[in-house]
DNA sequence: ATTAATGTTCAACAAAATTCGAACAATAGA
DNA sequence: TCTATTGTTCGAATTTTGTTGAACATTAAT
């Protein structure tokens, strides 16, 4: 039942990581998690007015995609950014998508 | 009928540029694109097998977001990368492109 | 054993993307 | 004025993607 499937490093594709990153929910998803070093549950990163299928869904292609990484614990899912192996495989990839959080970029537009 | 229209600098989103990304095809033009300081016509870039009709819709798309410029000589259209205006929006992004060409990323997969 | 909490999976639908061939537009050249 | 060249545009077919609600699975707590 539970796959929970991660991508080896080398798996990784780019077009890959471009198409889960294109969708600005999940853009901003990324950005939150390397925002704090922390784990998060994905009830916490549910936008509001989105379904738990949905956002599941999100989580499922980011973490197919090999960009998050996902920890059971108990019922919940902890999930978080896989920045050392990003960082590895797509040098400055990471570092340029934080820049622009400062700035206004992901908000979809 | 001819449009041409290129996004201006700060109209460039960093998710439809991920999105024209995404796509392996797109993705090895740009690479193509930036392996020389030059501009190449659209029948160059076609690869084999592969329709007018459907490059052409790749080329507008890759223009339309804002990563290739598109400029008109007699009955031939000349692309480029807009490598400028994109370090300057996305700082690092084109380098970390560039950089997987030597390796065995933009081949689809 | 129930019940609650947290997510996943499935079926379905709508919207968007990809690809093609045929027709068209614009220019260059004979 | 024809004709060839280069590329766009317009349907149409197919595939992929995003979204949802209902049902399910797993664990925790009572």
């Amino acid at each position: 039942m539970q796959d929970i499937f991660h991508p080896d490093i080398k798996d990784i594709s780019l077009t890959n990581v471009f198409s889960a990153l294109s969708d600005p929910m999940r853009l901003r998803i990324v950005v939150q998690l390397g925002s704090m070093d922390e784990e998060y549950t994905c009830a916490e990163l549910q936008p509001d007015g989105i379904t738990k299928s949905t956002i599941s869904h999100h989580f499922k292609v980011l973490r197919e995609s090999g960009i998050i990484r996902t920890r059971l614990e108990g019922t919940r899912r902890f999930v978080s950014l896989r920045k050392q192996d990003l960082e590895a495989r797509f040098p400055g990839l990471l570092t340029m998508i934080f820049a622009l959080q400062s700035s206004n970029e992901d908000k979809g537009e």
